[in-house]
Formats: structure tokens, C-alpha cells, sequence
DNA sequence: TACAACAATGTTAGCGCTAACATGTTAGCG
DNA sequence: CGCTAACATGTTAGCGCTAACATTGTTGTA
């Protein structure tokens, strides 16, 4: 019945020094330890190099999972991205992870192959580390993982396009850089021109543009047509879906092509067929990606400013982060629509 | 003197459901519903459903942070690589991605900027994060973090280049590579190759793959010349390395950038200029990206397989973690000559 | 029938750190 | 010189979870 008193059981961990063992080579409490790391204007100078050097000759490294319990803070940022494939999605990566870098956060990095499944379960792995903040591309989420984001307490910041968001928001509208560009060739006289997507059915911000693109379209008495490439984003796509639209549409005189991988890829398959572009066909791009302005002729694309959007998100949440109030909840990054040579 | 008993402090952390509160209502144990959720096959069915259904009905999302102190094991993979903006390691981000996430782990990624103080510092946190592996691209650190992944107790994995590695070891032989690709361009006749990289000082690789190409070239009676742009890799560097080369070298017949982007760049450019490839100047590359490999005339280059490095390194890892021996330390994923029209 | 073997669950004691409070020590000042 | 404020350091009790061992009941079997 009694439970006999059993003997001691031990369990060390790791064999890492720790802080107590680092606090008595220094002869100072575990607290005092903690302190001179962590908030060294707390304690004396010539006790925090005592406690610095014992930290050097022990080779501690202090051990962040205890002390992310100990005060329920990390300094994680979760960063969630439907694709690790897509340029895109890696130079907001860039932003975010250089500017919260140098606040001393890390990030960790999820990939959602474009499961908003497989979103939730990463945003419950993330909140498990508790991580400080999440950043997930888009707006679109299940209802289960919207009601976490909602109750986690956290700032959330959700980027790419702009809408009706659960906290922070930075990103552009895509409906407008879809009216931007179908504008653009509908002002140049183009009369047939033609939406080509890849795998429109996951990419949803490129239904958005076409969205805009086909509004422009029917305001100017025109009917929007959509192609669907069932590859993904590529330069062979781009090539195969020029001559597709060629052969079956042969009228057509300008593609729209939903981003600048396609609108490339066919920019210089249609060089190497010696078909003349604008003159024959005029090709549109999105993104503003390198190589589309490298090429002759210049591709017309819309820039979209990337990288200053992983910057932003990361400047707001950290304002977050430091408890100011934040005025702003939804940033408009805007885009640039870039008149290059081939419409 | 003596310290009174104070009031019991308290000290919640979040207003997170507990597992204690979750096996109150399920009337177990806690320990039982942590087995519920760690070791189901411990837990009788009926037993496991009623503490999932009290997780279900609290909300519960378990902090990953108490689980992996209490345990001293977390699901972590530290990635730590020199840059971002180069799409080489992001596919071996992706290849480690795609396996460590079908696996259940994290991926902690680390950015060290092409500075090695700075991946130790990534190294120290990632150890405090009690990361269960870590990976990082190439084979040079500081003496301290040196010392400090041979102490951890966990597996190591350098990749990108192989050679004298600390733990594991997957990647491809660099000056192999440039040999490869120099022996190629003196067999085809060439006598005067030129090398030219952007930022070699940063780039030891490349560094590698230019001492290759230059032994091949003194092997065979011509003397080895390299030219260096201060520029980051990008199209218009190759562009312009085309231009300074063919300035200042006037008679140079063969080009072999340090990688596809330069070289691309500079194919790109010569159709623009009308110079005839390879008839003028033959161009060859390294990497093998699509876009290489997608203009007409097709550049030769020599395909690295990094998503290979990247599920390579994935699965030894894995097979490491799951307390199996691994036999072989290091894995040669090889590289293929990929002649094109260029050359 | 006794006893091992197993299956299901529980008890206890940490993992290594930091929040909250307590205490001692020195400086500042009228 | 007494009192307070500011500094420097210490004590205690968790953070929420799981390892290690303990306990009970159930089954198989020699």
C-alpha cells in the first residue's frame, strides 16, 4: 500500500555543463548567472566577467529550451510558405529572415506544398515551440487554424495579397496588378488578348489577377479567355503554352501570362521561332523577375516588391513584439507596372 | 536571518491548456495522456479516445518547449547556409525540407551571410535549441565551432563539397568538377580558356573549380587565367564579364564562368551582340539550372545534383537518428558534363 | 496452481532555467 | 546620524512535460 521512499533517481539530461555548474565556478548564485547573460546592466561588471570567464573555461552553452520554459518566450518566428520552389516566396523569406536575424530571432520554416491542411498542422507545431510571431503567406486558411491564429495571442501577419486579415497584413492587390496590366494592353490596342495560368487550381493569387485582367477585359467590350497549363510554372511551360495559344487561338494577339517564369520561357522560345514580338504577339508577364528584364526585348511585367515585403512584415511584428502599439494593421505594398519591349 | 515561508507564488505562463488538465478530464493521468498522444501503443484504445476527445474539447496544443526539456530531445534540424539568394542551397533547403518534414522535424534555418563567425553563433544557439542534427554547406569554421560540433553528441552533416568533414559528409568533388569541365574545352580545341567567377573570394567553391581548370590547362602546356568581377553573380555580371574578357583578352576563345548564372548571362548577351557561340567564344557554365538548358544555343555546364545533396543528406541523417549505424561517412553524389551547343 | 510475462496505468522527481519576491549593502541627503 | 533609494545578489518555486520506476490486473503456461 505504502510507497516505499525509492532511492534517488537521477536523470541528467545531456552531459553540457549548465548554469549552476558555471554560478559555482564563479561563486555566485544560478540567478546571477542567468543575469549576466541576459541582463547584464543587472549585475556588477567584475562578477559578470567572473561569470563570463567561468562560462568560457566550462565551454556553456546556455540551453534555450529551458529557458524559453522558464518564461514562456522564445525567440522564434514561424514562417509559413505554400512552396520553397517558388522564387517568390524565397526573397520574402530573405526579408523576413534578415532583419529578424539581426534582432537576435530565429526563424522557423514551414512548407505547405499548398495544403491549408498542412498549414494548420505546422501553425500548432509552431505555437507548441511558442514561438513569438507567425507570418503565413496568404489568406486562406482552414477554420480550425484561423480560430487558433485568432486565440493564440500572438501578433500573426499574413502576407503576399491584401484582404480581410486576422491581425497584420502586408502585401499588394492582385485583382489591381491584373486591371493594371489588362489595362495596359487594352491601352495599346491589343483586342485579343489571352490569360495563360499553370495550375491555377493551387495558385490562387493568379486567379485574382485574372480576376482584374478579365474585369478590364469585359469593361472594354472584350470576352477574357483563360488558359490552363496543367505544368507547373516553368520556362518549357511558358514556351509549350505560347504555341498552344497560337494553335488554338490564332487570333490571339497578346498573352497575359500569369507570372514571369511562363512569360519568359515563351519571350525567348517565340526569339528562337523568329516569331516578332509585340508586332505578331505581345507577351505580359508578373513579378518582375531578372530575367525578364535581361532579355531583349525587355519583358512588360508588373514588379512586385518581394523582399520589401518580407522587410515590412518584419518591421511591424517587431514593433509588435516590443509592445508598441501598432497604428497600421494592413500594408499596402503597392507594385510597379514595368513597360519593357515586348508589347 | 531566518526566511519566512512567503505565499505561494504563482506563475502561469499562458493561459494554454495543460496536459494535467486535459487528463483531469479524461480522469487519467497525465502521464497517460502523454502517452496518448507519444506512444499510443502503450495506451488502451478506449483510453487513448476519451483524452484525445478532452484535447479535442480544450483546445489543447502541447507545448513542445516543456516536452523537449523534460525529454532533452527536440525534433529540431539546424540548416545553416551561406546565402539565400543562391538557388543552389535553396533546393538543398528543399531536398532536407521535403524528407525532415514527412519525418516529423523541424527545420531551424540559419543564414551566415558567407561569414563564418556568424554560423558559429547560429551553431551555439541551434545547440542551445537542443537541435537533434545539424547541417551545414561546406567544410570551413572557426577553430571554436570546430570544437564545438565535434563536442555535441549529435550528428553533423557538411555538404556541398566533400573533403576532410567533421561527422558526415555528402557533396560533390569541386575541382574535380573543374577539371572536368577544362578537359572538356581542351579537347575540343580550345587554347585559350579564361575562368571567370564573381566574388571568388567568397565563393571557395568556385575557388575549387578554378584550381581544377587550372591544372588541367598547365597539365596541358597553357597557362591558366582567371578574372574576377566584383559584382555578385547575376545575368548582367556575365554579361559584362563577356565584354571585359573579350576586351581585355582579346584573342580568348572559350569562357568557363564559375556558374550557370554568369554564364547564361553572358550566352545571353552574345545573341543580343550577334558574337557567334562557340564559333567566337564558347561558354560553359556550372550548376546546370533551367535556364541554361532551356536557351538555344544550350549551354554547357555540369549538373550538380543538389536536391540529391539535400534527400541524401536527409536520409543519412535519418538513418543516424534512428540509432542506426552508418557505415559510410560520406557520399559522392558525383555531377554530369552536360554538353550543350555552347562549347 | 504457482509463477512468469505482459498490458495498462500511476507516482515521483526532475529537465535547466527564470519570475517573483527577499535581503543585504552602499550611496545620498537633509 | 537616521532614513530612503538604488544597487547587487540571493532564495524559492515553479514553467509543462516525460523518464524511471512502481503497481495493479490479466493472461498464458509448465
Amino acid at each position: 500500500m505504502s510507497t516505499h521512499p525509492p532511492q534517488p533517481r537521477h536523470r541528467r539530461g545531456s552531459d553540457q555543463p549548465t548554469l549552476a555548474q558555471v554560478a559555482e565556478m564563479a561563486g555566485v548564485s544560478s540567478i546571477t548567472a542567468s543575469r549576466a547573460l541576459n541582463a547584464p546592466e543587472r549585475v556588477n561588471d567584475a562578477t559578470r566577467q567572473r561569470v563570463l570567464d567561468a562560462m568560457d573555461r566550462l565551454g556553456y552553452v546556455p540551453n534555450l529550451v529551458a529557458g524559453s520554459l522558464a518564461s514562456s518566450r522564445s525567440r522564434f518566428i514561424a514562417v509559413i510558405v505554400p512552396s520553397l520552389a517558388n522564387t517568390v516566396f524565397i526573397e520574402v523569406i530573405k526579408g523576413l529572415q534578415s532583419t529578424f536575424e539581426a534582432a537576435g530571432y530565429q526563424i522557423l520554416l514551414g512548407n505547405t506544398d499548398y495544403d491549408i491542411e498542412r498549414e494548420h498542422r505546422l501553425v500548432r507545431t509552431f505555437l507548441g515551440w511558442s514561438c513569438s510571431a507567425l507570418v503565413t503567406a496568404g489568406l486562406r486558411h482552414t477554420d480550425a487554424c484561423r480560430k487558433l491564429l485568432k486565440g493564440c495571442d500572438r501578433p500573426v501577419m499574413e502576407v503576399m495579397e491584401l484582404g480581410d486579415a486576422l491581425d497584420l497584413n502586408v502585401g499588394l492587390d492582385h485583382v489591381e496588378a491584373g486591371r493594371a496590366m489588362a489595362r495596359h494592353l487594352v491601352d495599346r490596342g491589343y483586342r485579343r488578348p489571352l490569360f495563360v495560368g499553370a495550375r491555377l487550381g493551387d495558385d490562387y493569387r493568379a486567379q485574382m489577377r485574372y480576376r482584374g485582367h478579365a474585369e478590364i477585359l469585359e469593361a472594354a467590350g472584350m470576352s477574357p479567355t483563360v488558359l490552363e497549363l496543367d505544368q507547373l510554372g516553368s520556362l518549357e511551360a511558358g514556351a509549350a503554352g505560347l504555341e498552344r495559344a497560337r494553335r488554338e487561338t490564332p487570333d490571339v494577339d497578346a498573352i497575359h501570362f500569369a507570372n514571369d517564369d511562363l512569360a519568359s520561357g515563351a519571350l525567348l522560345h517565340a526569339l528562337r521561332l523568329g516569331i516578332r514580338v509585340p508586332e505578331e504577339v505581345a507577351i505580359a508577364g508578373f513579378n518582375g523577375l531578372p530575367l525578364g528584364q535581361f532579355i531583349t526585348p525587355r519583358l512588360t511585367t508588373i514588379q512586385s516588391p518581394r523582399d520589401t515585403i518580407g522587410r515590412l512584415a518584419a518591421q511591424e511584428l517587431l514593433q509588435r513584439l516590443e509592445g508598441k502599439r501598432v497604428t497600421r494593421r494592413q500594408h499596402d505594398v503597392g507594385f510597379e507596372l514595368l513597360i519593357g519591349d515586348s508589347t
